[in-house]
DNA sequence: TGTACATCAGTGAACGCGCGTTCACTGATGTAC
DNA sequence: TGTACATCAGTGAACGCGCGTTCACTGATGTAC
């Protein structure tokens, strides 16, 4: 039966919610069709009236996961996102009461983030399958790429060249340390995660 | 035909260089057990007398991926491994002949290690995909892990503690720059290569 | 050392399965008058 | 505003395909005597 073009609008953004998830959750490939539609409450007949392709679909998830990740709002704390994805880590801050909210790298490379892929950084749970992928969705992800350095090089002081090379630096940091972290055994991701976080000679000034 | 005993020991060592290569290239699911005894010069038939599973497989291709990867020989410049791996790279530093080989970090975020997924970091290739598979690949995985670090913590001055936080903490930027480098376009992969190759506050001390 | 037989590495066809995609159909929505 | 008809979002079955895995078969290798 015809649905609302309201309706359809609404369908679609489920769709997109529920792949940007289950896409860094299992993978471009680990994630069907099928699962996403399921997920957003549908059947898997129904999708191609929302999209062209698979890859159509992982273009708009990422963009999505992108825009859940990376900090919007200019002005605000640069891991803002992060704590709205991640309850347990946003009630633990605001038990602290007052003190600044603590750095980004510590939120990116807190154990919620380590367990919980789909609602975290698509570049620690996308990337190696991105660089496979078609040059639309390359492009997409590089956008967001580029979003996220920005942000990060906001938050530092110094020119506007020394900034972004400091930005660049860190996010790569902090995307190895949480790639090795999720694929190593506990023991190897606590290290990992603490020598990142907060180690004699951070980086983090 | 039955084959003698020697004999399948080197198509068994075939099947796994090949995976080894393959599987980096286009990632555990995007080579086939076809693909990989084809690669070897087989039919995919005779995969079974050589590996229970297609995870048999990819375990001992990570082992095997690692071991070409990483720096066995004590002694040697950590990034001999990967001057073998790359030729150019190797006839690039004999060329400039006399003078210290350059730093691992250097080797590491080279154009030839970008392009050439299939002689390169496991980790830069398959972590995310690792994070997804089972627990015996993950003990590869991380053992593998652990010999990188190794390898980087003995060329660095200081206490032991130091020196493996430092490792851990280049690596990380090493591998996050690698995977970034590969999911972007070249302008922004040139920048983070850039970046986190020799920038200012260099971490290569 | 020579003979007879069991073993088994590799081949090529086949299996069941899940994938991305297509399609006929339904019936509520949107539109022309 | 009311009626008649065209549109189309979502369903559920079906498609061809490639996957990991199995299997009957072949004939050289390994072994028992």
């Amino acid at each position: 039966m015809r649905m609302s073009a309201e309706e359809k609008q609404r369908s679609r953004a489920r769709i997109v919610t529920s792949a940007a998830r289950l896409f860094r959750e299992h993978g471009l490939d680990g994630a069907s069709v099928a699962d996403v539609m399921n997920d957003a409450g549908m059947t898997h007949g129904g999708f191609y009236k929302h999209f062209d392709s698979k890859d159509a679909l992982i273009e708009a998830a990422l963009e999505s996961a992108f825009n859940q990740f990376v900090e919007l709002a200019g002005g605000d704390h640069p891991g803002a996102a992060m704590l709205q994805a991640f309850p347990e880590l946003l009630a633990a801050v605001r038990a602290r009461e007052g003190g600044p909210p603590p750095p980004y790298a510590s939120l990116y490379l807190a154990r919620e983030h380590v367990e919980r892929r789909g609602f975290g950084c698509p570049v620690a749970a996308l990337g190696p399958e991105i660089s496979r992928a078609s040059t639309a969705i390359k492009r997409a992800f590089g956008a967001g790429v580029r979003r996220m350095i920005g942000a990060l090089a906001s938050t530092r002081k110094g020119s506007a060249a020394s900034r972004r090379t400091a930005a660049i630096r860190e996010f790569s940091m902090l995307v190895g340390a949480m790639v090795i972290a999720r694929a190593s055994d506990a023991e190897l991701a606590s290290e990992v995660l603490t020598a990142c976080g907060r180690a004699p000679g951070d980086d983090d000034r």
